[in-house]
DNA sequence: CGGTCCGTTGAGTTTAATCAAGAAACGTGG
DNA sequence: CCACGTTTCTTGATTAAACTCAACGGACCG
């Protein structure tokens, strides 16, 4: 069974046998990472480009007063192009939230994977539109959403992404981020979050317990989130994932 | 003399004569848009790719309560790809902001120009990867910033744009954004970036005055804004642009 | 079993939003 | 080139959302 950013590309480009089989060399470069240790720091040369096979990773940038926002959440099958010729040093450092199995691929191999396969070019152009399509919708979030709406739009967005890949049960995911975690995602405080959810609980809507999401309401929670399905959902060409939980 | 969106992409990929003989052909498809015309609604079923040979154009979203987000600034050899199997309807709107110069393509055509130039594919892509960082840095702002800083940080990103494609003088920009288009932009009110502005017009630092900018103290602005040069700069591979006046 | 990280709550403060009204600039047709 | 309507800018007063500071309870871990 190919593994998650396989299937992902696969959704994206027609890919044959050739390019699958190239892909699948990416397995040999896995390694275990434990939780919280940072790939890619911030003024590191870039480079290489990473997989998440398994396990979160998040994209993250410290300003000045010592504030930290995390720029991008990455779940198994999410990859991060390190493109050296864009950018002299890295803006943002990527580290592992949980345990994960990271593939590093080297600037030269996917320069020569990406020349002799353009269907995996292709298939990874699309992918990184998609990926700008969560960031445009974080901005729309940050700038126009209260933070109880921002809030319930994370966790739909990651809800639905979660069940792209398997990691989502019925009205319930495994969701391994801090309230202080959360708020450097949404821009907020982690206290500002406690309260934020604590009301969401009360009103019976969705509650983040013991590194877990349960939803209790998907009909409530999309519409308290202003959730537009489609911006992530028929992305992935996964009809089932339209008629799931979140309707 | 190339257009500027071919000249973009020569940065971003080695193009040899024949896929820039391609890319040429577009030139055919521009058309002359008026000033706050939507080419494409939100909702539409999206399908084209867009260049912006001249003018501004945007990227926005209407929130349920009629607030508007602007999602993305489009300027002279900026591009956008409105993959069709990416998306089942457009999330966003994208309009002119004034009078324009607008390239077409329909889907088929790029489709095809793609797979016999891979050249120009890598180029797109890379030119992805780093709007990707400009929506990162948007995200930062958005979250960590004060209306302040964050107004020096757009208007420091928007310089840096205009001098890459030979929009900005020394100092200055035509920068055709009303206070309620940098609202939108920067998730907050005209009556908020009215004082914001009004406060950095009295410390000398910049102004925006008649459809442009004026930028009085550059180093100032860039240390308000903690600018960091390297996020887009260097990206161009345009050493002049480093020098430039914002040092 | 003690320490550390995480979650919770209250009180007071700051930032930016809202509401309202008037001035300036712009655009268009006469 | 002027007159008039419209958009944009400007300012003040008030309100609302989220932040800060501080303290404490609970969970998890070695």
């Amino acid at each position: 069974m190919d593994n998650l950013f396989i299937r992902k590309l696969s959704y994206f480009g027609s890919l044959n046998e050739s390019d699958r089989a190239a892909l699948r060399h990416i397995d040999c470069r896995a390694r275990e990472v434990k939780a919280h240790h940072e790939l890619i720091r911030e003024g590191d040369p870039p480079g290489p480009f990473l997989i998440f096979l398994k396990g979160w990773g998040a994209r993250s940038k410290l300003v000045r007063n010592g504030q930290r926002q995390i720029v991008g959440l990455l779940m198994p099958g999410d990859s991060c192009d390190l493109h050296a010729n864009a950018v002299a040093e890295m803006d943002h450092s990527i580290g592992t939230l949980t345990a994960s199995t990271v593939a590093t691929i080297n600037r030269a191999e996917l320069d020569q994977l990406l020349e002799d396969h353009p269907k995996v070019l292709r298939a990874l152009y699309v992918s990184q539109l998609i990926d700008e399509g969560i960031c445009r919708a974080w901005i729309v979030g940050m700038g126009r959403r209260s933070s109880r709406e921002r809030l319930a739009h994370l966790m739909c967005e990651l809800y639905m992404r979660g069940q792209n890949v398997g990691l989502a049960d019925e009205n319930q995911m495994s969701l391994p981020l801090t309230q202080e975690l959360l708020a450097d995602t949404l821009g907020l405080t982690s206290v500002h979050i406690n309260r934020v959810l604590r009301d969401l609980r009360a009103d019976q809507v969705m509650d983040i317990r013991h590194g877990a999401l349960e939803i209790n309401d998907a009909s409530l929670l999309t519409r308290i989130a202003g959730f537009d399905e489609n911006y992530l959902h028929r992305r992935l060409n996964q009809p089932q994932a339209v008629a799931g939980v979140l309707r």
